[in-house]
DNA sequence: GGATGTTCATAATA
DNA sequence: CTATTATGAACATC
């Protein structure tokens, strides 16, 4: 099924100043104000990661007088309360609130050293990976006590995104709980792209529960908001929602970056009501992202030669192999050599390996698995995938049901055995030589491909390398980052790193060096967006899984896919295998 | 299947 | 301080 986008009538805005109290003292000289430093962080107390972050922070940030907001050296902005105010703030409080309120200031953070800026992409990363594989397992759960219920109408369901929210604001994961940033989120991509995006955004109020425009709106809120934000040229970050069929959940949300708002006015529309608008235009300087990727991506797909008339070589290196086609795209160059091999969409093993070892069989759920099924025994009593096919959590090993059960092809427990399901290409770049991208948002948890090739035991493997190849795959030395995915640790205190169903050590190699698939041509990189997940399906034998690959986090098309392959020295960063 | 209604957690405001 | 209102997203239902 082909992902479908359609733009949203009305971009939804974040970041902005909102401050009702127009007398909000503004002029803060910046010797004498510690505003920033003296702030409460949450949570900093019992983890360490978090006071690291804000003592990196506070560091990095600096108080000034709104009026130099324009100051193109100007390291933030603090709007810090007048006298008043102030005195307001400091009458301790006769109850408990659950969470400290949030702070006034808006800070700006700019000229982060690479490390820093390595450090807070990486702890962003870490936190959506939490919040996405945490809205699987409560979705699931959710699900699975509501099935048990025989009551005439069941409950509705609670909100996933909501409950995950709570949860981890409960347990301090929540970033940026203390300030408001504004500005650019660190952690883009340098490029000179400009979209030129204009933005008429209406503002908010005077509508009934309808939806329909009663009254005139108030220049209060978050309409205020725009407007100080205009005032002071403080930016807005835009996130565009899209629908998106094929996908799993029905909406996504991408953040297109920061946009200036240029004027606003009061405008009386069709109903007789006057609603305000606000002129929002793209700035300068800013990569490429979101919905014009998510958009060309989808022109790609469409219409390969004519989104990018130079540089296709092929349009399915699997050759007809994979349900859909695997691009291949150099414009840099005159290599073409991933033509050059078989394509093969899943490993071949011994044969001894299908023969040996079959215990068990497969299971008997002919109308369709539940928890009984004796697959899902195998797998410690639970099911690994969610309805749409997106693993629930990373184990050692996972085993889906497979040519000897007795359950239909749709079975829940079948997803790597069917194959790719994403149009991706393979392109050649500057930095990583081969590399791989998708055309598609890959959602979180979701099967990417196999890693195929061909199996050599260790014996052969010896005899491949005396002879002087070096084209071979250890699956024993990728990193284990499969236990991040679906790891809780942070949210429940008794989480254990699963270890079941365990493996023996893997002795094997898989050999590219003739055969092989997409996948050798994906990059190394030490905090990669996709991770190995062993799976068996086809035979017993637990020395020989087959290697598949997940989504680690939300993977947007024409993104960079990227592995842990672990030896760390034996590629350097960024270097596909297969060069 | 698209429109409409309900529910949720939270923040702002009375 | 509490109570009410407003908000947008997700889900259910029409």
């Amino acid at each position: 099924m082909e992902p479908k986008l359609e733009p949203r009538d009305e971009p939804l805005v974040s970041g902005f100043l909102q401050n009702p109290n127009p007398n909000y003292g503004l002029k803060v000289p910046v010797a004498e104000s510690n505003a920033v430093n003296g702030t409460r962080t949450n949570g900093s107390d019992e983890n360490n990661d978090r006071s690291e972050i804000n003592g990196n922070l506070e560091s990095m940030i600096d108080v000034i007088d709104v009026d130099e907001v324009m100051d193109p050296d100007a390291l933030a902005i603090v709007l810090v309360p007048d006298e008043e105010d102030n005195q307001l703030a400091n009458v301790e409080p006769s109850y408990r609130r659950k969470f400290p309120p949030r702070s006034a200031e808006l800070v700006r953070v700019s000229n982060l050293e690479i490390e820093d800026e390595r450090y807070f992409r990486e702890l962003v990363r870490k936190t959506r990976t939490l919040y996405d594989s945490l809205w699987i397992y409560v979705t699931l759960e959710e699900d699975r006590r509501r099935s048990l219920l025989d009551g005439p109408v069941p409950r509705a369901r609670v909100r996933a995104d909501l409950k995950v929210a709570s949860m981890m604001r409960d347990r301090g994961l929540w970033l940026n709980q203390d300030k408001r940033i504004v500005g650019p989120i660190p952690g883009g991509y340098e490029d000179d792209e400009d979209s030129g995006d204009v933005i008429i955004y209406t503002g908010h109020g005077g509508q009934d529960k309808n939806s329909r425009q009663v009254a005139h709106q108030k220049l209060e809120g978050g309409n205020l908001g725009m407007e100080r934000s205009m005032h002071h040229g403080v930016e807005v970050r835009v996130v565009r929602g899209f629908k998106y069929k094929g996908g799993a959940g029905d909406k996504v949300y991408v953040y297109d970056g920061i946009y200036k708002i240029d004027e606003y006015w009061f405008e009386i529309g069709k109903s007789g009501f006057g609603v305000y608008k606000f002129k929002l235009v793209r700035m300068e300087g800013q990569p490429e992202m979101g919905s014009a990727i998510l958009k060309f991506a989808e022109n790609i797909k469409t219409n390969p030669l004519g989104a990018r008339p130079v540089g296709y070589v092929s349009l399915d290196i699997s050759r007809n192999k994979e349900k859909v086609p695997v691009f291949l795209f150099n414009d840099i160059d005159d290599n073409h050599d991933p033509l050059e091999y078989d394509y093969q969409v899943t490993t071949i093993f011994p044969s001894f390996v299908y023969h040996n070892a079959r215990n068990g069989g497969g299971c008997n759920c002919s109308g369709g698995c539940t928890v009984d099924c004796l697959c899902a025994k195998k797998n410690g009593g639970e099911f690994a995938y969610d309805i749409n096919g997106r693993l629930i959590k990373g184990k050692p090993l996972i085993i889906e049901c497979g040519p000897l059960c007795s359950c239909p092809p749709n079975c829940w427990n079948r997803v790597s055995q069917k194959g790719v399901r994403n149009t991706f290409e393979v392109f050649r770049s500057m930095e990583t030589g081969w590399g791989v991208r998708s055309l598609d948002l890959i959602q979180a948890g979701s099967f990417i491909c196999e890693y195929t090739g061909v199996v050599l035991t260790r014996e052969q493997a010896q005899v491949f390398t005396m002879n002087g190849e070096d084209t071979l795959v250890y699956p024993n030395r990728f990193g284990e980052r499969w236990a991040e995915w679906g790891d809780f640790s942070q949210v429940f205190s008794d989480y254990v790193r699963p270890s079941y169903p365990s493996i023996p050590p893997l002795e094997f190699a898989i050999d590219v060096s003739k055969i092989r698939n997409l996948a050798c041509y994906m990059s190394h990189s030490p905090c990669p967006n996709v991770f190995v997940q062993l799976v068996m399906y086809d035979h017993s034998n637990f020395g020989f899984p087959h290697l598949m690959l997940f989504a680690m986090e939300n993977i947007p098309p024409l993104r960079e896919l990227s592995l842990d392959y672990g030896a760390a020295g034996e590629w350097t960063e960024k270097l596909a295998i297969c060069n």
